[in-house]
DNA sequence: ATGCTCGCTTGGAACGATCAAGCGATGGAG
DNA sequence: CTCCATCGCTTGATCGTTCCAAGCGAGCAT
């Protein structure tokens, strides 16, 4: 059945309208769409005319419905924190969404209103709203990942399973101890000897992890660790501190910490002493934020490779839903080091 | 007609499952879940029941393939731009995530995949994926303004349609130049009377409604502005080099900016000159960045209340998507400025 | 000439929800 | 007692697409 002739053009035009248009069944239209090489080439050609003078498009309602599909990817924003983290996040956004656009998938943001993580999901979910999730907030563990497997829903994690060595679920994530050792190696080889750690304390494997690279770096060397390493929260506040503390109590000449917030309370404690950064005393951050950029002299940051994340981020779930699925491994990528005036 | 007995419990219920369940017809069921005061309020409880019990949330495509409608609001991410502006962007889609959230809208994110901005959007439409858009890229006129009102799309913009006094759509922006009125007024409170302003080329119509807002407050009482303003780039570079030469030039103790980019080039320009910010030479900047916050002393800046804008927008979307539709007159919201070391 | 396969096309039936009309029971008015 | 409106629920049709099985003409071998 097709549109009533006088009717106003407000209505987007259906399969059966290009059908009728170009001849031929509702089928065959949808194989032109998505089948291409079923057609006869010159029905094909007749088809993909009319589509084009219709512009038609497929209703995605109607699609998702047969095809029990939706093309939406979940996405949860983490409660909005001022500072911590949140840098790399709108950059990882970006590129998911750029990446999985390419593969014909749309970003679906949400947020897990109030204090029930797993309600965002839930509804998402049962309504078959999202094709998948990516789930990004595993610092602390990951109670969803348990809990959305339990479901049988697909999800790619951006964040390693550090409590569950048995989680079969597919995760990319960056190597934090390789960008550390890298910012450790890089101060190495500029002659420091005496380099500090200002990270977070022990309950985060993320801190945990980070850490390990720059103790890896020196120990390799056979320097010194021991007393050059604070624990503390992540704010500038804190990092200022900290470093105020370690020059005073061990007189190190470089600093490397868990983020940039940490390293700029280094800017500041060197700047309170008259110490210029990157001449008297060097200091690198983690997450090449924008701080890191825009800070003078510029603050020299571990930057992670948040556009490769995003593409093995889609490239896993486009596996989890193929036919039949594919799990793919986890994948673990190394950052890079962004220097510039601080080191 | 409901589940086949046997078959495993992988597909979600549907509506003639809970109805079987509460013995009633899947009208009732709907009716339940859409409007519960049709039906009789023990029939309400045995049907509410029944849904707890199968955990039924109702199919997304289904309900939007009959009801024309997805629920879904399009957000297209501006091209990434390192830094400018797209500090306040992270916040603004936040709160517009969690505002449309309470609503019952979700929120797409896509880009306009490469050259052509419009063929995102045009996608969406035509395969009828989300309701409405919200349109943020508004700063040099708005091409999609048109573009979108023409196709007879529902949309919503963040930004005055300023080359277009005739536009019909709902808009809500920030008072820019209430905003530079507010910080200049603060500076001349504190003593300033040489007050200078860096701030974009003539052709950025926020530019220039920002400027106007400091020139408003200077001539209210009776300074000059005249050889007090820069036009320039937004990089941080241009604000090092622009402050400088007014410096130089014109010996301003203070300085507003059009935003933080600029304003962190003002104090590259005060340290390169041993210069105290705040207490030797002001300097306030614009959107109050992560940057404005975290830097030494801390940088004053104009904040823009992003979740009041994100709340008017939802609003004006849920008049546009009424029926009958409201179209809602443009709003204008007044920002704050936050103060910090460097005034 | 017959039968069979192959390639493309076709009508019918889902998918799971809502809309519009219908229908029996109840109750008040005439 | 009849009529009709109201209430509370049920029934059939429909949204636009894809899946399924059948149809059907052409080509080929027997």
């Amino acid at each position: 059945m097709s549109r009533i002739p006088g009717r106003v053009p407000t209505q987007p035009p259906t399969l059966a309208d290009v059908a009728e248009l170009a001849g031929v069944s509702r089928q065959t239209v949808s194989n032109a769409v998505n089948n291409p090489e079923l057609l006869r080439a010159d029905t094909l050609v007749r088809v993909q005319e009319a589509i084009e003078e219709l512009g038609y498009s497929p209703n995605r309602a109607a699609r998702n419905l047969r095809t029990r599909a939706s093309h939406l990817i979940g996405l949860r924003m983490n409660p909005r924190q001022e500072f911590t983290a949140n840098a790399a996040m709108d950059r990882f956004v970006h590129s998911l969404v750029e990446t999985s656009g390419e593969a014909g998938y749309h970003v679906l943001l949400f947020t897990g209103a109030g204090a029930d993580p797993l309600a965002g999901y839930d509804d998402l979910l049962r309504s078959t709203a999202v094709d998948a999730f990516v789930v990004t907030d595993t610092y602390l563990g990951n109670p969803q990942a348990a809990w959305l497997r339990e479901r049988r829903a697909p999800f790619v994690a951006f964040g390693r399973p550090w409590d569950d060595a048995e989680a079969t679920h597919p995760w990319v994530d960056v190597d934090g101890a390789a960008g550390t050792e890298l910012a450790t190696r890089h101060l190495l080889d500029k002659g420091h000897e005496r380099i500090a750690w200002i990270g977070w304390r022990k309950d985060s494997w993320i801190g945990q992890d980070r850490r390990a690279g720059w103790s890896r770096a020196l120990k390799q060397r056979g320097l010194p660790t021991s007393g050059l390493a604070s624990r503390v929260e992540d704010t500038i506040c804190s990092g200022r501190e900290a470093s105020a503390i370690l020059l005073d109590e061990a007189q190190p000449s470089a600093f490397v910490c868990a983020s940039d917030t940490l390293a700029m309370g280094v800017l500041h404690t060197l700047a309170d002493r008259g110490l210029r950064p990157g001449e008297d005393v060097a200091g690198i951050g983690f997450d090449d934020s924008q701080v890191a950029q825009v800070v003078r002299h510029g603050l020299t940051s571990v930057r992670q490779p948040l556009e490769d994340v995003a593409i093995q981020i889609v490239n896993a779930l486009e596996g989890l839903l193929a036919h039949p699925p594919r799990v793919d491994p986890g994948i673990l990528l190394t950052p890079t080091l962004a220097v510039r005036g601080s080191s």
